[in-house]
RNA sequence: CGGGCUGUGGCGCAGUUGGUAGCGCGCGUCGUUUGGGACGAUGAGGCCGUGAGUUCAAGUCUCACCAGCCCGACCA
């Protein structure tokens, strides 16, 4: 991509009402922009992340037997009359249609349109297990949004659905959740705190992702042993003896909770009738658990955690281009060395941003470290000089003049 | 939803006792610059959040509404 043609450009200054880290660099970075409140539109290189993010969480789920669907965004109101949750969930947003007065609800979660979905096809103990997911924008009336795009009233979320004949494989596949989830978290740079939490009024037991960062809105009691509560249900406190490993003390913690797995038993299920049949061909309700991790909220807890003064410093494998390349001046040599740069980059199929713009050598390093590229190239008269082009690792500030050629081979 | 605060070019702000809006950044054009956010010249850009009201006159005063931010409550 050409830097000079990008639709978002990088900004000096955003508003002062963001005031959250990942708002403001996302934003002086061209990743997002905000709409209106917790409403956010993934510009271009936003988007490239959230890709990114979605590749890694497919690769686990469909590692883990998850079948990738898409359901709607828009419900009918039966289904969510049929849980109680139409007038029992204050985030769920209602929309009237202009004809004939009908409602639907906007989805903040799917279990009203997946259990009915799969009423017509599970009928018998053959047809179970099953782990069905969804990559989708979700929409929470939110009385308070809040934190850039850690907390919006529309969001990117993955949610996995498991059906099972009983509660022994619903606990089983909770495990391979846990497993499935660290995964996820790791790939993406983050270290997540598998902690319990309350079901709320949709389970008995749950679990929650947090990842320790000052800007969390969640409070989490850790001690060492490995022992991790969400204050929502702690009896501890910090500063107690962990009531675990009867050794440690307990610390507390500001969090972000970027995952959750649920076991949903028959909530769901049994409003619906959503039932089996057995080897013996008697009837059986079918056990189902839920499990969701916030795309976009995970995106801004990554920002959160690998930034620095400058901006942002993305994990490998979430950066919208893996090289920054900057031309500094339009010197015949500069300009045939960096056009033999990026033609070696496509040859590997190594993504690259290229700024190609008459700017101060200040101004394209202030922009690439803001973006946050793993990698930056610079190509001028001076790393000509000097035997190659200029690497410098975005994390470690690390640099060295290096032949092209072999600067490709390392990337 | 309770409490606090804020709405003036894209962004940050100023605007006095009411008299028809100004600065910096950014943006356009021209020229000079080019290794850590360059400089000069010149130019464009504003239903002062919305609606009522007071007044000869409202960015400024009154009321209502809307939007946004922060704290709290809430939170698959």
């Amino acid at each position: 991509m050409l830097m000079s043609q990008q639709f978002a450009s990088t900004r000096k200054d955003v508003s002062e009402e963001e005031v959250s880290v990942n708002a403001q660099l996302l934003t002086k970075a061209g990743y997002v922009e905000k709409v209106m409140a917790g409403v956010y539109a993934f510009l271009p290189l936003g988007l490239r992340v959230l890709r990114n993010i979605e590749e890694v969480v497919r690769e686990e789920m469909d590692a883990a037997g998850g079948q990738e669907l898409l359901m709607p965004a828009l419900h009918p109101k039966e289904y969510w009359e049929a849980t109680g949750r139409w007038g029992g969930l204050d985030v769920l947003f209602k929309v009237p249609s202009q004809h004939g007065g009908r409602e639907y609800a906007l989805g903040p979660s799917h279990e009203e349109i997946v259990v009915p979905l799969a009423q017509k096809f599970i009928h018998s103990y053959r047809d179970l297990p099953q782990y069905v997911y969804q990559i989708q924008s979700k929409f929470r009336d939110e009385p308070r949004a809040k934190s850039g795009i850690l907390r919006g009233r529309e969001f990117m979320m993955k949610d996995l659905y498991s059906f099972h004949v009983d509660e022994d494989d619903m606990h089983a596949y909770y495990d391979v959740m846990k497993i499935a989830y660290s995964n996820v978290f790791t790939r993406c740079g983050l270290n997540a705190i598998e902690t319990e939490a309350s079901g709320g009024t949709f389970s008995e037991f749950s679990h929650e992702y947090q990842v320790v960062t000052e800007s969390g809105e969640d409070i989490i009691f850790t001690c060492e042993c490995g022992y991790a509560v969400n204050r929502e249900i702690a009896k501890v406190q910090s500063g107690d003896e962990c009531p675990l490993c009867k050794k440690g003390v307990i610390n507390e913690h500001k969090a972000i909770e970027v995952g959750n797995i649920f076991s949903l038993h028959r909530k769901y299920s049994d409003p619906f009738k959503l039932r089996y049949t057995d080897e013996s061909g008697v009837q059986q309700p079918v056990y189902m658990g839920c499990y969701g991790i916030g795309i976009s909220r995970l995106m801004g807890a990554v920002v959160e955690v690998h930034h620095d003064d400058k901006g942002i410093v993305w994990p490998e494998g979430l950066a919208p281009y893996q090289v920054h390349v900057v031309q500094l001046g339009d010197d015949e040599d500069v300009v045939k060395s960096t056009q033999t740069l990026i033609k070696k980059l496509d040859k590997v199929g190594v993504s690259y941003m290229y700024d190609d713009r008459k700017l101060s050598a200040g101004a394209m390093f202030a922009d690439a470290d803001l973006i946050g590229a793993p990698h930056r190239v610079v190509v001028s008269d001076r790393s000509l000089k000097n035997g190659g082009v200029e690497h410098t690792v975005r994390s470690s500030g690390d640099s060295k003049v290096i032949d092209i050629a072999q600067l490709v081979k390392e990337l």
